[in-house]
Formats: structure tokens, sequence, C-alpha cells
DNA sequence: GTCGATGTTAGCAC
DNA sequence: TGTGCTAACATCGA
């Protein structure tokens, strides 16, 4: 479930783990998740270790001791997780990507669904460029950028511009919906028409939704009863927390529909619809 | 066998 | 140019 939560504990983990120990092996298990070739890859790493770790949204950056500016990228996509083991019969299943720590650990990068990617890069900022990675949604989102990335996309649905990350990177599908119930906002709002005190109050959430989620280190049961989270199918609620009800208005069902292509729950009391908005069918 | 999935990206239509 | 929509990616698990 790698969002900006899952991604920043990832590199919690690894940090308190490989930090300046020498890396003495590298195994591809799918070399489908590789950007460069499995060779450069080894090569760059072996015999090297990292000095230490940056958080970009979603994409994570493993400095390389040499070359100076130099990092081993990793993305996650839908499905990445990392573990550490110490044996091949410790290993867990879909470890695609293996470093062979000199102290004998190993940090796995686990990737079921292949869709996360394991690279390196010469220089993090021009990585970004490439990617148009916008500012990061919990270090780097002021309100004054917010207010004008919201503005200059005036038609956008606003839960399609969150999801946008050259507007803003690290924010996910579940999060946005999170977002956008603790700001009582509708995702079906267009970009253009939100007043100031509506962008403020979805600043002040992006911020409340990601400080709370990154210290229950993104185990989504730990967090509030008053969460739209548990309303989920994840289903792992806390005790009175309600699966398909508004944490605030317990009578109120839960909407589920396709907003931008993507499956969004929501309120219909806390999130009111924009004027002329229709629920497609099929949810 | 079918369906949906937390992410990203390309291509197409308006 | 901006935006929405769809498909594709590869695969699992319900």
């Amino acid at each position: 479930m790698p969002e900006l939560p899952e991604v920043e504990t990832y590199r919690r983990f690894i940090d308190e783990l490989a930090l300046h120990v020498p890396i003495g092996a590298v195994q591809v298990l799918d070399a489908h998740v590789l950007t460069v070739p499995e060779t450069v890859l080894r090569t760059s790493l072996v015999g090297h270790h990292f000095t230490g770790s940056r958080r970009i949204g979603k994409n994570l950056f493993l400095l390389l001791n040499d070359p100076p500016g130099a990092a081993l990228t990793l993305h996650f996509g839908m499905t990445g997780d990392v573990a550490a083991y110490r044996d091949d019969h410790d290993r867990p299943r879909f470890v695609r990507v293996e470093l062979v720590l000199a102290d004998g650990l190993r940090i796995g990068f686990i990737d079921p669904r292949k869709f996360g990617r394991v690279g390196l890069t010469a220089d993090i900022t021009g990585f970004l460029e490439a990617k148009k990675i916008g500012p990061d949604a919990l270090d780097d989102l002021s309100l004054a950028h917010l207010t004008a990335a919201l503005g200059r996309r005036k038609n956008a649905l606003l839960k399609s511009a969150l999801l946008d990350q050259r507007l803003t990177a690290g924010l996910g599908n579940w999060i946005v919906d999170e977002v956008l119930f603790q700001a009582r906002l509708h995702p079906a709002r267009r970009c253009g028409e939100l007043t100031t005190a509506e962008i403020t109050r979805l600043h002040a959430a992006v911020g409340l939704v990601l400080r709370t989620a990154v210290a229950a280190e993104a185990r989504y049961r730990d967090f509030p009863v008053d969460f739209l989270i548990h309303a989920r199918e994840w289903e792992d609620a806390p005790a009175g927390a309600s699966t398909t009800h508004c944490p605030r208005h317990p009578k109120t069902e839960i909407q589920k529909h396709y907003v931008g292509g993507r499956a969004t729950y929501w309120c219909a009391r806390c999130q009111p619809a924009p004027v002329g908005w229709v629920a497609e069918e099929g949810m």
C-alpha cells in the first residue's frame, strides 16, 4: 500500500538497518523491476554503502558514498514493500531484488505485481525534474503553492489534481479520499471554484492526514476512529469505527463511486456535491 | 473463470 | 494547452 506514509516508514526502516554497512552482493530475482541493467546496478552497489536517504513523495533515494550525489532509486508501485532477513529460507515471497550487506543482513525489495521500480540516478534533482515531481506533500507543500497550483488547474476535478504527482508528490488514492473527508470537500469539485477558506482547510487536512499516518507508521488500524479509512474495504477497524457509515454521521452511509476513474469514498453530508454533479452507475 | 486493485504513463478525443 | 477517459503494465487474491 505504498503511498507517502508507507514509503516514509520504509525509509526509516532501511535507515536503521543499512546505513554505512558495505553492500556485499546484489541478487536480482526478477529483472523486470529494474530500470538499469543488472550489471550496472551490481557494479554501482557492491563494495559501496549508503550514507543517507531522502524521500520525495513516493520516491525513495538511498544515497551512495560514491560517486557523490548518486543514489539508488526505489518506487514501490502498487504493491511494493521492504523486508529484512538473514537466510535464503527466510526470504519472503515476491522479493525481486535483494541487497546482501556485509554484516549478513539482507534487505529485500518485495513487489508481487511488479509495478515497482529499482534504479539508479547520478543526480536526484535531475531525476525529480525529469519526472516532473512536485513538492513533497508532507515536508514541502505550502499553502501558497497549493493555492496557485489549484488556481492553474481550474477545470480539473479536485481529486484528480491531488493525485497528480506534479502538483504535489505523495498523495495516493486512499489519502486523497481521507484528506477530502477531513477537509469536508467533495472529490468532484472543480479546482478553480474553491474558496480561499476551502483551500486553507484542504492544506490543513493534507498535513493532518499525513502526519497522523506517518506517526502510526502507516498502520491503518491505528488511525483515529473518525478517519474515513475505516470505511474502506481493508477492514481491520478499531472498536467503535463503522465500516460503511460516516464517523461523524452514524446514520449516513459512505458513498462509493468512480471519480476521475478511481474508486472514491466520501460522506454525502460532510462533503456536499457540486451543483450538477451526478454519480455514474456501477458501484 | 471473473473482477478489482493502493501507481504511472501513453494515447486519444474534445 | 488542459483535461478526462481508457488501456496497458503483471499479478494476486477474493
